[in-house]
DNA sequence: GCCTACATGTAGACTGTCTATATGACGAAC
DNA sequence: GTTCGTCATATAGACAGTCTACATGTAGGC
């Protein structure tokens, strides 16, 4: 899938991961893959970044963990990132909508 | 709508509003805000350039012709371009199944 | 004469994502 | 015992597509 098109749909993809459980990056990343069925592979070099903005933002919380010796942060989804991840998906939904009206063959 | 989103789906929204009959700059970005119902409102300093773009590669081809004293310069699909527009749609139609696979609440 | 719509174009800014690199712990293989 | 792959986080700087702002000019209405 060609990069550029996930320009700023990767919020909402961020917030949509952890809306059931807390994850910290690595696994968040695993799970875009998982959920995409392969085809969502996001680099570490985006998703990192990505997690503290939104956090700095206020829509995700974090605290630290240690898992076998190994330090995790591990994501959450505040309040505002829950009503965010609301606003996210019907952004999307209009958006789709609108391109999709103008994409389709009108003949 | 987020202007950011639009990023990557450009040159299909462009095919695909000449695929049926040729038109000039200004009259595609027309177009384009009928076609999307007003969504879409894209500057003339993006789509100018974006067309000259597509020709460079080959899927459009241009002609200037002068209206009631106006020089336009009317686009038309090439054959190139008649294939790249299929391709873009199956590739929108994955993108948004891919995210919207992710994005879709599960329960 | 002035304003709005029509019509095209370019330079440079902006910004979100990617590439490349760095660090370090763990477990398995050899 | 060191090397390799996986786990795990992080940052600096590159990249590129879109947008902002500006420039130019015609036509028609008032």
């Amino acid at each position: 899938m060609n990069p550029d098109a996930l320009r700023g749909h990767l919020d909402a993809l961020l917030l949509s991961v952890l809306e059931h459980e807390p994850l910290h990056g690595y696994a968040i990343i695993e799970a875009l893959q998982e959920r995409s069925g392969g085809a969502l592979s996001v680099p570490t070099g985006t998703v990192y970044p990505a997690l503290r903005k939104l956090e700095r933002v206020g829509y995700l919380a974090s605290e630290w963990a240690t898992v076998g010796g190994r330090k995790r942060r591990t994501y959450r989804l505040t309040d505002s990132g829950r009503r965010q991840l609301d606003g996210e998906r019907s952004a999307w939904r209009e958006f789709t909508a609108t391109i999709s009206g103008v994409l389709r063959p009108s003949s």
